[in-house]
DNA sequence: CGGCTTTGACCCGCGC
DNA sequence: GCGCGGGTCAAAGCCG
């Protein structure tokens, strides 16, 4: 995952550095010659080439100052042969001369900020391996508790459905083989081992290890490549209608053993199109009613790879149509569109923020509810297991196999009101072991703190728009080959706000276990690729408004946190439990939507263009 | 013609 | 056991 991480920053910033010193050696090397200097990078020395190139435009300067001898025997040569035009040239060189100098200390200041954003890259690797180290004991040690406290017989239905390695990295997996290794030995010990191998690693990936290998034989015939930021390690796959039905008759027992526990990531977008453009390709297959909903929910499947699990629903928000609910589910085995390398990480990573803090908690699920504020993030974590009480008008997956991880991406005025994550309640029963997790990105306008119905929330909104990013990637009309996803505006904030108001101990327990917890970071991590890729495929407007170095600044302040933080895992570890409101996560939204797409665009099927995933 | 959407039918789990 | 609802299948039709 390193490897994919260095990738990743190379695409960003060492591709930049590359490019750039190519830049500044070209630079150099026209040194002897430079009427030939071009230099793409610097736009406005452009016309100093053309100028070049109609050198009579400027015949009346009789600027004859040369300190160069190459210029001078240059002059000369053109002297014997056009004399005006020798005058102009030599005033041009000059002005070369001076825009070379000026260039070249443009290269200077650009190699700087290389060198600067090289070092935020240092870090961030750093910061991670510390944070990888402190994740690998974290496991170990919850792994000898987990184990004394699973033979109790009350954790032993639990034992049975937390059999998922939930895994977010940093691109690639080095760890590979140590955690394959792991998992291959835990395998063939009980379930309390391999609960004791189930975690987190910070990063991008999403990695999900069903304990049952024999599942796994018919589920991944193609090996993702190792360039994949969406490598999947995932063993656990949607087997294919057939494959199940087969396994259903043949192999009840195997699939039953395996409890199916899929967390999906919820996302509501305001968006006009029929669905959000997440950068993957999408097949739609199936479409139906459901209960509450006027709205149809449309069934799609990822068809970039044939045997991608991935499947997503798509549905409008029957209180506000301009809402789309689309809920994900599964992981991605093949390579991703750089496109959908945002939506697909992030989703991948509340996924795993969801299954650790569900596995984690499991029966003992702490009831606790805390937001918590971080860049402009609002995050609440609150334990509610029904996907219902968030999205009031769906049917979605009330089944507790189904915990739900919710991404608010809507921009919400008053996101406390208008929403009903905000609506906790003790009123809503908890009928699911399994916690819902809501996250919003984005800015709520809500900076109060509130410690209401056991939620409570802090923190500074973010004003920032989104950059919108309306991509429109090719394909075919009917499929839906979607956008690019920016994520909001919190990446622009540099500064940790520090909690505005005085907490309660308990609250400011979980707040930092929250800030300092691999889970969290992975899903600040996931938002840092989003922006990653972003910039990446915005040729242009790409960069807009803010530089890459702020950015990375961003990231390094993000990272720098999770370094200092004491590596206890919010959801591995009971929070206190201090309400009973179970918890999810919650980042407030922006204004705006990256998802949605302009209206324009997304009206046409030919733009389907139209995730995640 | 291949790939996609549409849509009714079917399967399965869950609650009563 | 029955009904309901969610999820999926697969044939038919559409479209580029």
């Amino acid at each position: 995952m390193e490897e994919d991480l260095k990738k990743r920053s190379d695409d960003i910033g060492g591709g930049a550095v590359v490019k750039k010193e190519k830049i500044a050696d070209s630079c150099a090397d026209d040194e002897d010659a430079p009427a030939v200097v071009v230099l793409p990078k610097v736009g406005d020395k452009r016309p100093c080439c053309e100028n070049d190139d109609n050198k009579p435009s400027s015949p009346g300067k009789k600027d004859l100052s040369s300190s160069n001898n190459n210029k001078v025997s240059l002059k000369s040569d053109t002297e014997r042969t056009e004399p005006e035009y020798s005058m102009a040239s030599s005033s041009t060189r000059k002005e070369q001369d001076d825009q070379l100098e000026s260039a070249k200390a443009e290269m200077g200041e650009v190699r700087e900020e290389n060198q600067r954003l090289k070092m935020y890259l240092n870090r961030i690797m750093k910061d991670y391996q510390k944070l990888q180290m402190q994740f690998f004991d974290i496991v170990g040690q919850d792994s000898k508790k987990s184990q004394a406290a699973e033979n109790n017989d009350h954790h032993h239905h639990q034992q049975e459905e937390e059999p998922e390695l939930v895994s977010l990295t940093l691109g690639r997996f080095t760890s590979d083989s140590k955690n394959d290794g792991k998992n291959k030995a835990s395998s063939g010990h009980g379930k309390e081992e391999e609960r004791g191998n189930e975690g987190l690693s910070l990063g991008l990936d999403y990695k999900l290890e069903a304990s049952k290998s024999e599942v796994d034989d018919e589920a991944l015939p193609n090996p993702s490549p190792v360039n994949s930021t969406q490598e999947l390690k995932e063993e656990e796959t949607w087997p294919p209608s057939k494959v199940l039905k087969t396994t259903r008759t043949g192999d009840d027992e195997v699939l039953q053993q395996n409890p199916v526990k899929k967390a999906r990531v919820c996302v509501r977008t305001r968006c006009e199109a029929p669905t959000m453009n997440d950068g993957c390709q999408w097949r739609k297959y199936g479409q139906k009613i459901a209960k509450g909903n006027p709205c149809p929910r449309a069934y799609y499947r990822c068809t970039v790879a044939p045997s991608c699990p991935v499947r997503k629903q798509v549905q409008r928000c029957a209180e506000d149509l301009s809402i789309l609910i689309t809920t994900y589910e599964g992981t991605h085995n093949h390579p991703l569109p750089m496109s959908a390398t945002a939506m697909a990480s992030t989703t991948c990573a509340a996924a795993s923020m969801l299954l650790s803090g569900a596995s984690s908690s499991g029966s003992n699920v702490a009831s606790l509810t805390s937001t918590a504020n971080l860049h402009g993030l609002n995050v609440y974590l609150s334990d509610n297991s029904k996907s219902k009480f968030y999205l009031p008008n769906s049917s979605l997956s009330a089944a507790s196999s189904h915990p739900t991880i919710t991404l608010d991406l809507t921009s919400t005025p008053s996101s406390s009101s208008s929403f009903p994550f905000n609506r906790f309640s003790s009123a809503y029963p908890i009928t699911s072991r399994y916690a819902s997790t809501n996250l919003s990105f984005g800015s709520s306008e809500s900076n109060s703190v509130s410690w209401g119905n056991g939620l409570l929330s802090y923190g500074s909104p973010s004003t920032q728009p989104y950059m919108k990013n309306p991509l429109n990637i090719n394909g075919r009309s009917q499929s839906t080959m979607e956008n690019n996803s920016i994520f909001p505006s919190f990446m622009q904030k540099n500064n940790l706000n520090p909690p505005q108001q005085p907490l309660p101990d308990t609250i400011a327990a979980a707040t930092k276990a929250i800030t300092t917890d691999p889970n969290f970071q992975s899903a600040l991590a996931a938002a840092l690729t989003s922006i990653i890729g972003t910039s990446n495929n915005n040729n242009g407007g790409g960069g807009s408004g803010e530089s890459l170095a702020q950015r990375l600044k961003w990231g390094e302040q993000t990272f720098a946190v999770s370094g200092n933080g004491c590596g206890s895992s919010f959801f591995n570890k009971p929070p206190p439990s201090t309400t009973s409101q179970p918890g999810s996560l919650i980042f407030l939204p922006p204004n705006s939507l990256p998802f949605s797409t302009p209206k324009s665009a997304s009206t046409s099927p030919s733009d389907t263009g139209n995730h995640t995933n």
